[in-house]
DNA sequence: AAAACTATTTTGACTAATCAAAGTTATACC
DNA sequence: GGTATAACTTTGATTAGTCAAAATAGTTTT
C-alpha cells in the first residue's frame, strides 16, 4: 500500500505531465510543487523507483510507470470528485476547496468514492472545469489554451483557472471569469500588456498578460 | 498540531472513559484498542503527557487533561457526524461505516465539518444511536442500559449497539434491533438465558443474555 | 512469605520522511 | 574553452511511530 506521501508525489508528477505535455519531470519541479527540498525529492525518487511507481533518470527527471500512472490517475479522480462534492453539495467557497480535497483524497475509500460519484450524478468536470478521470483511469483531454494566446474578436469559453492562489481565485469569481462562462475578446494590446473581455451581458474585464496566462479557455463557435 | 496517531490515542482513551465510567485507563487496554504492543502504548503515553494531552500514572494508567479531552471530544464528533453522513447521504451499509469514518475523521477540516453538520440538519445522534458531541464538546449522556437489565413487560427504545462486529450488526439490522425502534419485553427467562421482544407490528426476536448485553436501550414511557 | 503469574516498562533497533549543507554535474556566458 | 551559475545528488542528522524481547513491579496463589 502506498502512503499518502507517495500518493502525493505521484499525483503531482502526473499533473505536471498532463499540463506540460512532457514525459520526464525534472526533480527541481517535483521538489517545488511538493514543497520539499531538492534533496528530499531525489531520495524519494529513488524509493519510488525501488517500489515500481516511477522511472528515475538521474539529473534528468522522473516519469510514471504504468502502475504509478494508474494510482496517480486515481488520486486525481478522488481530488476532483471531492472538489465537486465540496462545492455542489456543501456549498464551500470555490477558492478553498483545493486544500480541503488535498487532505480528504487520501482518506476516502474506493467504496465511498463510488457512492459519492453516484450521489453527484457521475460528473465529468470539476468546479474548475478540469475533467474528472473515470474509474478506469481515462481522462478527457481538451485542447484549452491560455487567454493570452487568443486574438481580438475571438469567442471563448472559460475552461479552468490554473493558479490556486486564493486571491486570484476570488478575483476570478467576482469578475465571472469562471468555467463555462462565454466571453468575446474585444481588445488585445501587446504594448499595453492587456486583454479585455466582454460577456453577453456587456460586463467587461481587463487582464494583464501575466494573469491572462492563468486562465485557460476553449475557442467557442457560436 | 496533533498527528492523526495522537488523535486516535486520545479518542480511544475518551471512549473507554465514557463507556466504563473510569478516570484512569490502564495501558494494556490502550494498547489493545489501538492495536499496538504494550511498549508502544507506554512510550506514546509519555510523549502525550509531555505535550499536555494526558496525565500518565506509571503502572496505573492514563487520563485526559482538559486540553486532551477537548480534542478527543472533537474527534468523536467528527467520527459520529461522518458515520451519519455515510449512512444518511451516501447510503452505505450500517456495518461498514465505522472503518470508513475512522480514516476520514482525521482529514476533514473544521470548516467542512461545520458545513456537513448543517447539511445533515445538525443531528443529535449517529446511526448507532450514540450521541454526537456538540461543537463545544458537550455530549448528551443518556442513561441507557443493556437489554439484559430490563424486566418482563418493560417498554424500551433501542439506543445503540455496543458491538462493532460485522455479523452482529447485520443480524441486528435484519431483526429491526436498530436505534429508535420500540419493543416490549414479552418474555425473560433467566434459566433459559433468553429474552424475547416484540414490536408494534408483532415482529418477534429472541436473544441470549450474551447478545442482550450488547444492545443498549432506554425505558420508554408510552 | 516465597513462587508464579500478569501487567507494565525499558532497551535497542528499524522505517518513512524530512532538512541543511556540502559536493557534483551540466549549462551558459563571455 | 575556461569559469560562473544553476540544478541536482550525497551525506549525516532528526522526528514520529513502531516492534521484539528483556527487565521490573504488582498481584495472586499456594
Amino acid at each position: 500500500m502506498a502512503t499518502s506521501t507517495v500518493e502525493n508525489y505521484l499525483k503531482e508528477i502526473l499533473v505536471i505531465t498532463l499540463e506540460e505535455g512532457v514525459s520526464k519531470v525534472p526533480m527541481g519541479q517535483v521538489a517545488k510543487v511538493l514543497g520539499v527540498t531538492p534533496g528530499t525529492a531525489t531520495s524519494m525518487a529513488k524509493t519510488l523507483e525501488r517500489d515500481g511507481w516511477i522511472k528515475y533518470f538521474p539529473r534528468v527527471g522522473v516519469s510514471l510507470t504504468r502502475k504509478g500512472r494508474r494510482l496517480a490517475m486515481n488520486m486525481l479522480r478522488r481530488h476532483r470528485l471531492l472538489e465537486t462534492f465540496l462545492v455542489e453539495t456543501l456549498g464551500l467557497d470555490w477558492s478553498e476547496i483545493h486544500v480541503e480535497a488535498e487532505e480528504l483524497e487520501h482518506a476516502i475509500s474506493e467504496k465511498v468514492l463510488e457512492k459519492l460519484d453516484e450521489f453527484l450524478g457521475r460528473p465529468r468536470f470539476d468546479p474548475h472545469g478540469d475533467p474528472i478521470p473515470t474509474k478506469s483511469g481515462v481522462i478527457e483531454q481538451l485542447s484549452s489554451k491560455p487567454l493570452s494566446e487568443f486574438q481580438k474578436d475571438d469567442d471563448v469559453r472559460i475552461e479552468s483557472i490554473v493558479d490556486q492562489d486564493k486571491k486570484f481565485l476570488k478575483f476570478a469569481r467576482k469578475t465571472r471569469l469562471i468555467p463555462g462562462q462565454r466571453f468575446k475578446i474585444i481588445e488585445k494590446d501587446d504594448c499595453a500588456d492587456s486583454i479585455t473581455l466582454k460577456n453577453s451581458k456587456g460586463h467587461q474585464v481587463s487582464l494583464g498578460f501575466r494573469s491572462a496566462e492563468k486562465v485557460l479557455a476553449l475557442p467557442f463557435e457560436s
